[in-house]
DNA sequence: TTCCTGCATTGATTTAAATCAATCGCCCCC
DNA sequence: GGGGGCGATTGATTTAAATCAATGCAGGAA
């Protein structure tokens, strides 16, 4: 909902839209609209026909494969100004379910594409844009085949601190504190364990003082490099950013 | 080495020169040069400079993260036409190694993407190409993320055979035989599995007939749609390409 | 031929994580 | 205030895969 001037939007900059000059702009203000979707939700079925794409405006969800056994696997965790859909694909490949509370900005699959083709600055945005989900998926190929449960964790973590410290701009001094926007056992879809796992590792964690816990939710980490051992990745890898 | 003419390049129509029109082809001759290697060799090392992108002409190679204490993961396996490198970084992500002997059709990165800037075709062609990447690359989280030992080792023989049969055209009908590309160590790399694990599984599918071997790399699979289902995998994907 | 050497197989044992199962704590609603 | 329900925790046990350890086998060199 809240319609409102692509010049006002919070994900003007870093969305598939960020190159556009105002000319373009323009354009892609005509055809997109906005649809919002209640936590829970799924917004899209795996094999259902897609006839939109759309950029994540504020909210979360989860992009995830299930197996005909139930067995499930998260592949994406789509944030705000994240891309959703493939254009040129008609159907939908996985399921996109609605983490919170969520409001996408939404092209019709058509239109989208005959824009694409006429706008450069688009294609050029999006390709960066899936450069970097293709690196982010092969960072987490090697967390799903090689680390234990608890450098999942730990990796998990790390994750989603240092995501929450650029999108809030938060100093990389002192303790970062952030809430986990995952239930345990999205958490456990993510990284490809049981949730009984997840939560015994986040004990663990917590026992040893890696991070400390404020209800089930609430995150703190005192030492970044300490989370980072934990997470087995390489120590000096703490520039936040 | 054997260099020649763009035109008549094994790779033409699928590399990420496809969508170019002989105008653009004849820039990008100007501006390409081919390197071999042989197998086993590391081509380009994680976190080297890299100053050259390029497309894999005519063998395979890997791309791997390795950690610290020595666990790696291959997070892609390159063909003929794909694409290494990323334009717009300076330094390699992963370490790309030789399977085969291998040759290259590379140009210097900063020609490659002025050039890229200039014609929509390559960028478009890089985007569906990086697309479908994406795609792979979350099938494998799937699998690595939840599949047991015995459904990895039958996915990848079905990767493999799909390949291997879009590749040389061979009919959907009948047995399929194909050579597998990788040591039992480079399956486990890319399974995240142990060698040991790799060798026994292989072994328990031989010895329920869902494949049979003559030597330790040459595979025949009798029933594709049987192999699929020990894949774990919907048993109406049965169909090639 | 015989001896390497590098892959691969097979066996015995250990172990990390899954599974099965009970309980807790919190929030919401009646 | 007393259920009911959902997410989370914790415990006991099982199990799939890792680890540790021999052995096999094919190809190349001496």
């Amino acid at each position: 909902m809240i319609p409102h001037e692509c010049g006002e939007c919070p994900i003007r900059h870093r969305a598939v839209c960020a190159r556009c000059e105002s000319d373009e702009l323009e354009l892609l203000d005509q055809i997109k609209y906005y649809r919002s979707y209640e936590s829970g939700q799924t917004l899209i079925w795996s094999g259902d026909p897609m006839d939109f794409v759309g950029s994540v405006v504020s909210g979360i969800a989860t992009l995830t494969q299930t197996m005909e056994d139930g067995r499930t696997q998260m592949v994406g965790l789509l944030l705000p100004s994240d891309f959703v859909g493939r254009p040129g694909r008609d159907s939908a490949a996985y399921d996109v379910v609605a983490v919170t509370d969520i409001v996408m900005c939404c092209f019709r699959k058509k239109p989208f594409e005959e824009m694409m083709a006429r706008t450069p600055h688009i294609a050029q945005r999006l390709l960066e844009m899936t450069l970097d989900e293709l690196d982010a998926a092969r960072e987490w190929m090697l967390v799903l085949g090689r680390k234990t449960a608890r450098e999942k964790i730990a990796s998990l973590m790390a994750i989603i601190a240092r995501r929450d410290a650029t999108l809030n701009k938060n100093g990389t001094r002192g303790p970062l504190v952030f809430d986990l926007p995952l239930t345990r056992e999205a958490m456990a879809d993510y990284l490809g364990l049981t949730l009984e796992t997840v939560s015994r590792q986040v004990s663990a964690l917590k026992k040893d003082g890696v991070i400390e816990l404020e209800g089930k939710r609430r995150v703190t980490v005192p030492d970044f490099n300490r989370l980072l051992e934990e997470a087995g990745d390489d120590s000096d890898g703490g520039m936040l950013i």
